[in-house]
DNA sequence: GTCTATATTTCGATAGAC
DNA sequence: GTCTATCGAAATATAGAC
């Protein structure tokens, strides 16, 4: 695995074959072909590490923004997903842009059900009208700066997360703000920007 | 070209090589080669021409954004830009996943650049703090729920551009409080979540 | 269990007839 | 200009020796 992790991030998802991973390996394609029934199989093992990791990190942020302040707790949150993506920024790519064409569109649901689960908590301190769309909301304002800045591999961590949290909370106030206008006209200072339909 | 497209759309880009293009555009793979010299050539063509009708739109969205309110200016390029994504879904998520490859990370940078050009006059009449990396962030932040969205192929139009919306300003907003805090002691209710370094 | 050698397929690209 | 036929490279996967 280490092997395959390896080459993606030298040479991308084009130089990534068995042959390679074999030799990077130091066995045989032979030896390889007897851990692993195809190809798919090692992308998806590598994935699937990938995932682990990922969840591991959010449960672990999870639980220690609980003794935050509800606006620190979601920036650990965020802290944490920025973190997975960081520590191997071109392997992250790579295995990102792969996950579409492998088998397997349940585990990634699954998976992404799991990620909304895990935020939400989290997110409903700020904003208790926060649902699974919110939840799934934020995720993907994240991961949208978190890709774009990692394209350019300048990669200004302490920024990025600043401004992942200024969306996020900015998002969460005008759900908040339009939850309150819809339960209370006496919610204080609606945001005139925010209009009813 | 159009024979590309369609491939593209039916199979993904692992159905997509020169033979399948040839038969599909009803030529042979010979005269294929007698207007491209090459895949990418293809490739790139169609990149091209995606990029081209973004651009086109967003330009019609600032020009026509002109005389509404600022909050109704940012909702109307949000709108050009998930119109773009909804045109042909499929066709633009798989070319989006195939840019990487293609080594035109040029004409990549150069689009990013005068896409986050066009898109800050407007961001400026909300808030006139914002330069090209509030841009920048802002498309990001769009990108990344429109993609999100456009994964399980449920798009709910209107209420991805409200969330979008939402987003944006609720990013601006925060931007807005930062610079004025910045600024001035006296700004109206800053945010108290907002924090110096 | 690991190796070498190779079968098999796929695909990008070219040659040369018409 | 378009076609058919095919080359050549690369890559997945297997067979069978050791």
């Amino acid at each position: 695995m280490e092997a395959a992790a390896r080459i993606l991030e030298e040479a991308g998802r084009d130089g990534l074959n068995t042959n390679a991973i074999a030799a990077r390996a130091g066995v045989s394609i032979g030896s390889l072909y007897q851990y692993f029934p195809n190809k798919e199989a090692i992308l998806a093992t590598l994935v699937r590490g990938k995932r682990t990791d990922l969840i591991v990190r959010m449960r672990a942020a999870v639980e220690m923004a609980q003794d935050l302040s509800p606006e620190d707790a979601v920036e650990t949150v965020i802290d944490a997903g920025m973190m997975h993506h960081y520590t191997r920024p071109r392997l992250t790519l790579e295995l990102e842009a792969m996950e579409t064409q492998l088998a397997i569109g349940d585990e990634t649901r699954a998976l992404s059900a799991e990620m909304a689960d895990l935020v939400l908590d989290t997110l409903r301190r700020v904003t208790p009208a926060a649902g699974p769309q919110e939840a799934a909301d934020v995720i993907a304002i994240c991961k949208g700066l978190i890709s774009a800045a990692s394209i350019p591999e300048g990669a200004d961590g302490p920024a990025l997360v600043r401004r992942c949290r200024w969306a996020v909370l900015g998002y969460l106030d005008r759900i908040d703000s339009r939850a309150s206008a819809r339960n209370s006209r006496t919610a204080a200072t609606p945001s005139p920007t925010i209009q009813a339909e």
